[in-house]
DNA sequence: CTGAAAGCGCTTACAG
DNA sequence: CTGAAAGCGCTTACAG
């Protein structure tokens, strides 16, 4: 085998610098360094030169280098302040992962993922981004209280994160979905449905997702002079074991109920296998709406009507909003709506 | 009593450097380089001030200078060629990047996340990479032949996969799960329980994990002097609707099958809800068995036994390796072993 | 429009 | 053990 040989055998290879491009054009390397950054007052000769001798070269600009002389690192951080295990089990982080990893992308920017567990990750993580070694953060899911908010805002590191920042409006970007609309959305449906008795398995209530999801069941309830029981008000940690053990506790305290609005989807599939075992069908004795339209959602047996999580579009308008914040404009709170995705479980 | 002030936020806020340190301490900032970075021959003296210097400061260093200075970026890029929605809705994914996080984390090494989908990415990639940006590649899913990887294996880049790279073994570190002999396992499992009538859902036929552990289904099969039928064995592309069709197509060839190997869990969850549509009983009529032990397997009625895919272990591997490949050592191929994780649907 | 030069913040031989 | 100095590869006023 012949074929094993490298072409450029020489471990000390070095790659081509902005130096080298000078020469092969013909030119100063400042000159270089001009075409490169789009600046006025290049002569088209130059730049075609110029151009020509970097893909004779195959150079690439040493970001190192660049980020030393402008000052900027053209990188952000993704930090996950969550214990970890629980953010990378849930599908809703992928979906934003998704969409940061795309909308940074487009701009040239790269993705430092840092995760923030342990008390030393956190004290490195908090030392690595208040060095300015980044030029802005994305939080993904901020602890309310949590010590490091108030440090990375000393340290005047641009950040936005996904959800409001109770305390830190004034402060940091952020951009949410319309949990509290999407909840009424998702109730209206039911009651537009016919349905009379219209049960909830809420979101956990120290997460802003869980109670503005809970308050639009208020919302629709009241606004369609219907009266809040507490018998058809059950918690759920957002998991499907809580959805099916909730919805035990559901058909206990008011068998009568005919449709349950499930905070999230795995909540609402683990509901409908308690429904299904206790001979209920769905949709035709109780009707079922989920939360967040996860890939589970259209999978599950019926299908689940839901109401969308735009994760995609929040990510994307997070990465916005971040350069915006990079640029010198003023922090920004974005709220993006839900919209309700009709399935079998809820027919229209 | 001397500068106990925190250091002016005034806008134009400089972070401290190695010169503030060493002004500080007392000594030239030659001598605060070596404690920062460990070498010998400094008096305990003063690293002792350096270190005061450092913490009175709040200095960190800036990794953009010091990339320039060693040609050490100190970051490692996770690189994903699949169609990025693929990846991101596979939960198996999520487990291999959070095992990334922490293990680079440990070794203070920043993680670079880059997705390579569309051709634009992919050039843009490939010169980020070969650029020599970054110190190595932890490669995700790699495509067989894919161009990508010869292009990097060009450009000299540390490069470590998940799963065999097919023609590249000499070239590329990779660590796997040992999909066959995890698949065998599953299938003695059955065995031992005295099954006799056992089918299979196996995974799609062009990807390696698909194709070993169906290997693993006939290796036990024939080391039990069983026949393979080829009515017992369906494919599946590893999602659930895929495996509740392979199930209704098993159970329409073989209505007396005894138990089920799914080489997903996803694809035996999907399996269950038909069985439990026929009217068969798990594990009573049939035993099913899935596979890598996802959050989904502890969750479905009944839990699920599987056998479990190592990928936190895999990631820290992976990591390792890649590390031993920057310092100048050869690549090295690794296995890691499934083990069979006992639950319900199959007890023992 | 273009070149020479300073400077970004670090590391690392090289002399002491 | 420690300091002075060169150099990593770029950008950006500053003069032409």
């Amino acid at each position: 085998m012949t074929t094993m040989l490298p072409i450029v055998p020489s471990p000390g290879r070095k790659r081509p610098t902005i130096r080298d491009v000078a020469r092969e054009a013909g030119v100063s390397y400042a000159t270089v360094s001009r075409v490169l950054n789009g600046r006025e007052w290049v002569s088209p000769e130059a730049v075609r030169s110029v151009r020509e001798a970097i893909s004779r070269t195959g150079y690439t600009a040493n970001p190192h280098a660049r980020s030393l002389a402008t000052g900027r690192s053209g990188s952000i951080a993704v930090l996950l302040t969550e214990p970890q295990h629980l953010l990378f089990e849930d599908p809703n982080f992928s979906v934003l992962l998704r969409g940061f990893a795309q909308a940074l992308s487009d701009r040239e920017l790269t993705l430092i993922l840092m995760i923030a567990s342990t008390p030393e990750e956190r004290s490195r993580t908090i030392a690595y981004l208040s060095g300015g070694h980044v030029d802005g953060v994305l939080l993904v899911s901020p602890h309310f209280g949590d010590p490091l908010l108030s440090q990375l805002v000393k340290a005047e590191v641009p950040i936005v994160a996904c959800g409001r920042v109770l305390g830190f409006e004034q402060l940091i970007s952020s951009v949410m979905a319309d949990d509290r609309n999407g909840g009424r959305a998702a109730v209206e449906h039911l009651i537009e449905a016919g349905c009379t008795r219209i049960a909830t398995i809420a979101g956990p209530q120290d997460m802003v997702g869980g109670v503005e999801r809970l308050q639009g069941y208020h919302d629709a309830l009241i606004a369609h002079g219907r009266t809040i029981e507490p018998a058809l008000i059950v918690n759920g940690d957002w998991s499907r074991a809580s959805g099916a053990a909730a919805m035990r506790t559901l058909l206990d305290q008011a068998p009568d109920l005919d449709a349950v609005f499930a905070a999230s989807d795995a909540m609402a599939d683990g509901a409908l296998r308690v429904l299904r075992e206790a001979g209920r069908d769905v949709p035709g004795d109780v009707r079922v709406v989920g939360a967040d339209d996860s890939g589970l959602a259209a999978t599950t047996e019926p299908p689940l009507t839901t109401i969308r999580n735009p994760l995609d579009r929040i990510g994307e308008e997070m990465v916005r909003l971040l350069t915006e914040l990079i640029a010198g404009r003023t922090p920004l709170s974005i709220t993006v709506p839900m919209a309700l995705v009709v399935r079998g479980s809820s027919p229209a």
